[in-house]
DNA sequence: CACATTGTGTAACGATTGTTATACAACTCG
DNA sequence: CGAGTTGTATAACAATCGTTACACAATGTG
């Protein structure tokens, strides 16, 4: 080891890909489970530079919340959105989930949200945050499904809400079971009749 | 306030019961976040009672856990049990669900399981716990179903175990976004289109 | 009644928590 | 090339964490 960490100020840090960084141990520590050392010691950085640039850890936790909420964080939806087939797009939607939450050792793990769920009730504007971030997701969801039924592609008497909150539901059914250790193989066979499901 | 507190040995408690107020504690606050000052104090007892009963911290979570997930403490499960058409089984199942995790206030909210969700990765033991009581849940659930086939309620060709499995992570769902604080009214809106996926 | 046992309440332990004051190194600008 | 700004590293802060030693009160047995 060469290079020696030396005082001063070598270089700043990316608050973007710090915050990234936090996420990855909120989400495997939980809230109250990360310290301060955990996060600054993931983050490459010293506490002085973390609260200076995020103010609090409580600060941090609700940026990470809207940063993997409100982005690219949630593969899923990105994997969602790609695929143009609207039944393959159901399908690379809960594929995806089951891929990121069975494959833990990559770094990037399943649903973030899903973790934040137990500090709803205790942590301050958390339980707001994921209200919201539930919602949009809703919406978000069943704004292509209505773009595919005026496209001919589903039946005009398409339910596209409560699909839209179904296929919610089953991604989240899968992050816990995967959370859980349970069989990757085993939600793969049940793939198809759950896609089944959502698109009738 | 005349009944002061006095010292020495008054009356012994009732570990059972103890432990019930403790998985209220940890499902209220998480692992971490329920400290043993938290816990003591809502049992009742001093922190040495609470360690020659329990032995540790870490100790009594996983037995919190298995007392939970092992009887009468998950009350959809009763519920689903205790009617007897199939039908309406489910629909208990899922309509005791929302119930149980849209009524915070009154000491009893939701899953307990979900909450330990978060420590699977980090808390030793938990995920093997977790593991058990989901695969449990679902045999016990699927082992319905196929009692109702033989008895003629079902179609032969009824899958048990994937709708088994469809049905608990249905009730995820409901769990996860009533810990959310989403409106109530919107899920009892879903429950017969959901009750309708689970029994064909 | 006296003794051993059992479990409680008080209080303290070291370790770690989140947070911040202080000192200094590196870059920017004149 | 020197002064000012910016942000880092070190170290310490009070508070709280999980855990346990100690002393004493209440019960069961002789």
């Amino acid at each position: 080891m060469t290079d020696t960490k030396k005082p001063g100020r070598p270089r700043n840090f990316d608050p973007k890909e710090a915050l990234q960084t936090a996420i990855n141990v909120f989400w495997e520590k939980g809230y109250e489970g990360a310290s301060v050392k955990d996060l600054t010691t993931a983050m490459g950085i010293n506490s002085p530079s973390l609260y200076a640039a995020f103010g609090d850890k409580h600060e941090l936790f609700l940026k990470a919340i809207e940063l993997y909420s409100s982005g690219d964080g949630c593969a899923p939806l990105v994997a969602f959105e790609t695929e143009p087939d609207i039944r393959l797009a159901v399908r690379a939607f809960l594929e995806t989930a089951i891929d990121y939450a069975t494959q833990h050792e990559s770094g990037a793990r399943g649903c973030f949200l899903s973790s934040c769920l137990t500090n709803a009730g205790t942590v301050e504007g958390v339980e707001a945050l994921l209200s919201r971030a539930i919602q949009e997701t809703d919406a978000h969801l069943a704004a292509r499904f209505d773009a595919e039924k005026t496209a001919g592609n589903l039946p005009g008497d398409f339910p596209s809400m409560e699909r839209a909150r179904l296929m919610f539901d089953l991604r989240q059914g899968f992050v816990f079971r995967a959370r859980a250790g349970l069989d990757r193989q085993t939600m793969l066979d049940e793939l198809d009749h759950r896609v089944q499901m959502v698109v009738s």
